[in-house]
DNA sequence: CTATCGAATGCAACCGGTTGCACGTCAATC
DNA sequence: GATTGACGTGCAACCGGTTGCATTCGATAG
């Protein structure tokens, strides 16, 4: 128990209500529910506390009431621009409905996220867990706690909100194929990656509908830098363009190309995936966009709904996507 | 209360207690001293607990204890490239101390970096304010409840840490009258921002002593869309080189330069402030840079010095920046 | 054989709210 | 004038932990 230490104790409730002279539950009751108090006893009680700059603690209350007035959301890398947007719009949308976010850095692993998890657990009323790490078997063992909605992870009887690449890429090997390459390699994400299976099978699809050859290289990591490692299995599978799991993995490559003489689009073609960086890198890069922020809310607005009522089954709301074109493809040289 | 709507109850500890035949206070114990306990009593409970996915309730224990385990970091633009690795590795230290991260955006507004710090005041044990948009006074007023490290404001009294861009900002105009500009112009950020006026203020200096002319240019939100705007008035001023705000406003400027046919760097140079674009754009951008993650870093670590022992005083770390000469600054056209 | 002591555990109050129920008051009703 | 009901408020239990103090018990000392 601290008391004492002397500034840090916020005025509490029984000090409004002893200055008031009346008890707790009046005080609480002023807050809560005002009409069935007399007006000038409201209105005495909010003059009062508010002078001695009393707000109800959030805490006391959640313990009380179990409703928390908080919600988590969980990304594998802040830092990853896909993210910032719609975190940004997760939390936006939280607050519009006055609910405090935590927010949780998985660092791409399974163990931190479960950790985070479990430490949110006890204070949130639900959670948004992007592109999870986890598995199904935890992901749906949390889920028998809180609510909890899923981005960019397709397990059955758990909300969840997809960005269907596929569509994306398909129009991506099309246009490739247009261009008349006759290999590519897809430059895969992490294994654990619900959107990295889906594009690489998106890739494999739209590759034998248009009957081109398809190489698969791993970069673990979604990062410019394993981008820029992996530049040399790339060039030994021989394949004439690439698409990359994202746009930093693909900008890495782009740099790592550039290294070695080879000059894109006109040796190499490159697609990324998620327009985050806009048409800042040089050549601009040929991508299959979504939109991120709108995911965000949409997750962050399907978990509220839950909370309000318990009636949302098994939503699975999917966003699509497009290929934008700019210039980091062209037809192969011969 | 809620009791009853089935599966959303958490264990408790009194069911950990009961299974094992024991009191409340020895399962807390066998938590939170375990030391205290017999080592085979330890052992059983914490097998117990697992086994039937019991996890301490972290509200409860900050209700009864004072140490909430709850820190909030508040910035005015989450998708603001400047925050995502500043929130990530602020994120990640207090994680090193088992403590959970609120996210608040303030949304570049006083106000609802107002009605956020009020929100999470009772439940977290102290905050960050990443470039906070609130006066001297609301500030002081919050650090009176809460412990409290700023972010890029310097308020007298508050532990803070800055990121001193004035040493980069001088060397960008030396390079600049080096490079033989007479002529610059300073695209100013959001008025309110500490960082504007310390940027703002250096420019103004550094330009005295080079005997350059410098004008400003007003661009009220540090972003994109906003640096393409002001071009006109930029050009306006007859200056041959701009100092912008920050990456995303310099990065606006170029797009906007670009439209109007002007070529950087042979018309028109370009600095940039933040380092947060790295060599994406085209020309790559001359900046003028500085270590956000270790920023946020710095700062959280701070924070959770100051609730170990009250021992930090006026604390006032800065963070020194550094010229990054890349291709967007060039000698001005005779 | 008893006094003493330390280790292990239980009891109960407390943190700051919420809320079902009981109580008192006053006006309308019979 | 006694009954009734609505209204405004207080009492006390409860949410799920923590912790000071009391209690129990076996072991060691006298």
């Amino acid at each position: 128990m601290t008391t004492g230490k002397g500034r840090k104790d916020l005025p509490t409730m029984m000090d409004v209500a002893r200055t008031a002279g009346v008890s707790k539950s009046t005080v609480s009751r002023a807050f809560t529910q005002p009409g069935m108090l007399g007006a000038e006893t409201v209105a005495r009680i909010l003059e009062i506390a508010s002078s001695i700059g009393y707000v109800p603690n959030h805490t006391a209350r959640a313990l009380s009431t179990g409703r928390y007035g908080n919600v988590a959301l969980v990304v594998p890398d802040v830092a990853n621009p896909f993210f910032p947007p719609l975190i940004r719009a997760a939390q936006m949308e939280a607050d519009r409905s006055d609910f405090c976010v935590f927010l949780g850095n998985s660092d791409e692993s399974w163990r931190q996220e479960d950790k985070l998890v479990d430490r949110f657990l006890s204070q949130v009323e639900g959670l948004v867990l992007c592109a999870s790490r986890l598995t199904d078997e935890r992901i749906r063992a949390h889920a028998l706690k809180r609510p909890l909605v899923l981005v960019n992870r397709d397990v059955e009887g758990i909300p969840r909100v997809l960005i269907d690449s596929a569509i994306g890429v398909r129009e991506a090997i099309a246009h490739l194929a247009e261009l008349g390459h006759k290999h590519i390699v897809y430059i895969s994400g992490p294994a654990s990656s619900w959107s990295n299976q889906q594009r690489r099978a998106a890739v494999r699809l739209g590759a034998r509908q248009h009957r081109l050859e398809v190489s698969i290289v791993a970069a673990r990591v979604p990062s410019y830098e394993s981008g820029r490692a992996v530049v040399p299995d790339i060039l030994a599978t021989g394949a004439t363009a690439a698409i990359a799991f994202d746009d930093l993995t693909a900008q890495g490559i782009m740099t790592g190309l550039a290294d070695r003489g080879v000059s894109v689009p006109a040796d190499f073609s490159i697609v990324g995936c998620d327009d985050v960086l806009g048409a800042a890198t040089y050549p601009s890069l040929t991508t299959v966009s979504n939109r991120s922020d709108e995911t965000g809310r949409a997750a962050m607005s399907l978990l509220l709904d839950m909370l309000g009522s318990r009636a949302v089954g098994d939503a699975r709301v999917t966003l699509d996507t497009y290929l934008v074109v700019r210039n980091t493809t062209a037809p192969p040289r011969r």
